[in-house]
DNA sequence: CGGCTTGTTGACCTAATTCAACCACGGTGG
DNA sequence: CCACCGTGGTTGAATTAGGTCAACAAGCCG
């Protein structure tokens, strides 16, 4: 159960090279104070994986309701979680990108209120809840930058709940890309603020609380404005001063390192 | 004061003799796992807080941005979490109710993204940073059920993003007022599908993602249809089953305990 | 009493949805 | 190789939910 499968990636941890791409967790927090975390609980961190595995593009992965004692941590790859209505419509309530701990939440909670699947092809390691509780005892420290984690999705969830509920089209939609645009530029994903995601614009309508036909047009409109454009799941921030501006996007939610002050 | 005042309203709830409303947190996670604490770690957390004080009802607790060291329980009234557009426009992100902890996250986090008010007249408790972090590391499991208020309040927005996502004008005010009922019975203060909330239909408005003048009509037609009546901070439900439908209020996010289930 | 805030209602306007048709593309199987 | 099909994307026309503007009523308070 040492799941280091995947930090063969870059070689074996404890060396005294200290570039941190030797642990499969060395995008966790990067670039939102993980400095407040030492190196030695970072490989705490890592080694605590219990096992990695893959996904399938489009796969659930825990279901709503379900009571479960493993938490899943994003290596790479997309994953959503979202609710669906009595008529099956869905609302995407998460994105997460690599780094991410996408269901953290479910260990102090046990279930989970939503579904979570996988968006594109995907790489997963897990936690065992178990492993979690001795971590809750050993490393108080630790175990509030877990907390703050998700604590970081709840920052997130508030800014949706905001797009949502002040925003128009247009503002929702370049306020997504905004947002997933800071967040991987955090993880060193976004480069120039070009990235690729694997969502259709149905995806999109689910994330934006538009309808499908109604994105498009809103896409078309920002596409002609030369602000951005998304095809086949290619973005491509083209002015992101004033995307950000028709966003209303100010990344403070997303508790960035001061230096990342380059996103304003 | 001792905010034993307010104790003495008797929730209700709990076992036999151990009367639990002689601690002024007795309201801390009352119907939603709560079991999963010891009265031990109730008592530290009751004497863990280093004092209380009233608040004016519209005056602001938290301002965004501010680094603060202290975190807010709230023993009586109503608070709202908020944020604002560029044009002023207001979105309410939470609003709490007694027993919850307000700000918590500022623990972990030390800012806020956001602003916190009280709404009516409040009485608050405050939790020194310093205090919480000493329970962090003497007692891991009562540190995990204050995560576990955090997360709760994490399901909350998420399930305010599908609200705002996925239901129009009726529905919308519908689960707003469900979801506050539902709560607010877990912590004994609504009885009957009766309580008051001291708040303006244009604050309901900053709730939902509306404008004043369509609340209003959203709520004349909910009254005219004999499912609820909202009048100068009263709320009654008069048909909590069809009004649930209607929003597709489902309580399971709340996390309250089975017993509760009388809400369905 | 006048002056505030909150609630109420009507008339009009606009953003977004709905319905529907159609296109572009990447398979897959004959 | 092409015909076929399914998915995702694109566009137009008609419809509707909700927003905007504006006037007025009901309290409440100094």
């Amino acid at each position: 159960m040492s799941g280091n499968v995947v930090a063969s990636l870059s070689g074996g941890q404890g060396g005294a090279g200290t570039a941190e791409t030797d642990l499969i967790t060395y995008r966790f927090l990067a670039g939102r104070g993980r400095d407040r975390m030492s190196r030695a609980e970072l490989v705490t961190l890592d080694s605590a994986m219990s096992r990695t595995r893959t996904v399938d593009p489009r796969t659930a992965i825990v279901r709503r309701g379900e009571y479960i004692n493993v938490s899943t941590y994003l290596i790479s790859g997309y994953i959503c979680r979202y609710m669906d209505d009595r008529e099956g419509h869905r609302q995407l309530v998460a994105l997460h990108v690599p780094g991410d701990f996408v269901d953290l939440h479910a260990f102090p909670m046990k279930r989970l209120d939503h579904d979570v699947a996988s968006l594109g092809p995907v790489e997963i390691g897990t936690y065992e809840h178990e492993t979690l509780a001795r971590i809750g005892t050993d490393s108080p420290h630790l175990t509030r930058m877990l907390w703050y984690s998700t604590l970081l999705d709840a920052a997130m969830h508030r800014e949706w709940i905001f797009r949502l509920g002040r925003l128009g089209a247009v503002g929702r939609v370049a306020h997504f890309f905004c947002e997933i645009d800071a967040r991987l530029a955090m993880v060193g994903l976004s480069e120039d603020h070009r990235f690729t995601l694997p969502l259709t614009q149905a995806d999109l309508a689910e994330a934006t609380g538009l309808t499908g036909v109604h994105v498009n047009r809103t896409l078309r409109r920002l596409r002609e404005d030369g602000l951005m454009s998304f095809r086949h799941g290619a973005v491509e921030i083209a002015d992101p001063v004033r995307l950000a501006r028709l966003a209303e996007f100010d990344p403070d939610y997303l508790y960035g390192d001061p230096p990342a002050a380059q996103e304003r």
